[in-house]
DNA sequence: TTGTAGGCGTTATCAA
DNA sequence: TTGATAACGCCTACAA
């Protein structure tokens, strides 16, 4: 800026001004001048400085167990793309489901100065946690938002899925369709998002007067391998019909069946969740609960900038409602047999 | 820092000094009491502060065409944890394959002083656009490593897979199995990487002393729906055998053949590319061509850190060998019909 | 062994 | 309509 001030022989706080579209009124022709030798000299401000004076550094972390995840891929992109719209770059990290480098992530971006976290907590993330977590994001007086994964904790804003509607809708269908022996195969107990998908296949259950029998439930950890072994288990059960906790343990059980020589629909019914991007490309394409991941997104920023702006850290739960993808992967059942 | 200062009634060098273990012989008791004050007053360096002066500032710019692409999103995952392990974070845009957006993402970056980029071009990008691309990055004097999509322009560092080598790999692999007539499902003809996949086909047909027919390629765009396009006319063509220059496409190819009633590897042999996470869960499992992601991303971090600590630019390609992954979508062929 | 002073590139306050 | 001058939080010759 001093390269600029000097060759136009002024002040450098006039060229700030300027440069800045302050409202100061400064002459139209040492305006133009300043604009002009701007131009030559290819004068492009530094961001650091500014940040250093202004005390806002135009920059949001985002923080997510791994991004590799095609959910988070998504969230990544939308979260991203929204940002960019409001002349936010994005820090971001991935924590694996450490809880330390959820820490760690949440202290590197404070010092370096973000105006706000996203950030989706590690599924081992303990109440215990909950508290150190509140301490530092309180202290640090920069708005956080929460997003899939929250604490249990208030004060906080976080934008989630209705999990227990989304199990809900699933086991719905399948009932629909007329089964009555559902297997389900659930999530980590530690997840709050996969107890509630349980809870919300058992309200469908109850809703339908069909005793829920824990003998149907088979938990997995939300990989497709143990969506293989669980087929097995319930076929022992003479199950007409599978609810998968997420698309990755519907992948497994298409895998299993696929071994076991058992169709789909034809012998069994399957259903998921999450409706990743290759569940419209199984075969058969996979009958899904769907996040409106953009959505999603552009709340999170959304409520970020409005958290900048304001000044508050706002607080509140945003819940969005999943939707019931019907593809190719389940169909009516008959007395006699499936299908 | 001040208020540490005060505390122990020191200067504010003598705390610098200690709180970033410089050389200095500073007395066992004053380092003891300036670290028992930063802890007690939960003292962090304001990251900007110290960018400001050592004019680093630990953060490297990641642009890509769109992180919600798995390879993309799985070679983020590498260099941001490469990235961790050096002290760095990233910051990172999705440029959509906008041209445009190359440039924007790369002066905003640069504006901010990243140490270094790490960018993959969007695939409309010109030759033109490589000597604008190439002054700003000199001008700026920042290392810029190109991964996958690079400029045709010397003097930058790129990480890029040998296509070809994997072109030739895929089809080296059908006609081992007895394959002659080799459907190919091509990507972009702007696209070197998809030029060159194509070359490798031929390279392997001429090899096998198999006159190259034109009519068995099909021009695509690396979309699913271009695959499925592509079967029907390959079909045509009485190709016992198709090699699709992308996962996707290949997908296409499924999901058509699902429609025709076309059993895969039974009435054709398919061979993909990419190897992309869903590749293993189709049924059949796809054979496809394997890039080593982890390595290539690892690699542009390697170069990253060289380019920062050395000062130097840097130049040269670093070519990564693709693997044949074979899994379930080929089989042999034999004269009175495919197997 | 420790302190003084200057500077990194901007913005902001107040005066001219 | 413009310009001094003082921050912002830290590092670092150089001096003491």
């Amino acid at each position: 800026m001093q390269d600029v001030a000097r060759k136009v022989g002024l002040s450098t706080t006039t060229v700030s001004l300027v440069l800045n579209n302050k409202p100061n009124r400064i002459s139209e022709g040492t305006r133009r001048k300043i604009l002009a030798a701007a131009r030559e000299l290819n004068y492009r401000p530094n961001h650091i400085a500014v940040s250093m004076v202004t005390r806002q550094t135009q920059t949001l972390g985002l923080i997510l167990p791994d991004i590799s995840n095609p959910f988070f891929a998504e969230l990544a992109r939308v979260i991203e793309d929204e940002c960019s719209r409001y002349g936010y770059s994005v820090l971001y990290g991935n924590t694996h489901g450490s809880v330390k480098r959820d820490f760690e992530y949440l202290n590197i971006f404070l010092d370096r100065s973000v105006d706000a976290v996203i950030m989706s907590l590690s599924n081992s993330f303990g109440p215990d946690d909950s508290k150190r977590f509140l301490d530092i994001v309180k202290s640090a007086n920069v708005p956080v938002i929460m997003v899939d994964r929250t604490p249990d904790a208030p004060g906080i804003v976080s934008v989630v899925l209705d999990h227990r509607l989304g199990g809900y809708l699933a086991a719905k269908h399948l009932l629909s369709l007329g089964h009555k022996r559902i297997g389900c195969i659930s999530g980590p107990e530690n997840v709050p998002g996969a107890v509630q998908r349980l809870e919300g296949f058992k309200n469908a259950l109850e809703e339908a007067k069909i005793p829920f029998d824990s003998g149907l439930v088979y938990t997995g950890d939300f990989s497709a391998e143990s969506g293989s072994r669980a087929l097995p288990c319930l076929l022992d059960q003479n199950v007409t019909a599978v609810f998968a906790c997420n698309d990755m343990m519907a992948l497994g059980v298409y895998r299993a069946c696929r071994l076991y020589g058992i169709r789909i629909p034809d012998d069994i019914s399957v259903v998921g969740f999450d409706d990743i991007y290759l569940s419209d490309f199984l075969d058969p394409p996979l009958t899904t609960v769907a996040q409106p991941i953009e959505d999603m997104g552009r709340e999170c920023v959304r409520q970020a900038m409005a958290a900048i702006k304001s000044g508050t850290a706002g607080s509140g739960a945003f819940v969005f409602r999943p939707v019931l993808k019907v593809r190719g992967s389940c169909t009516q059942y008959t007395k006699g047999g499936n299908s």
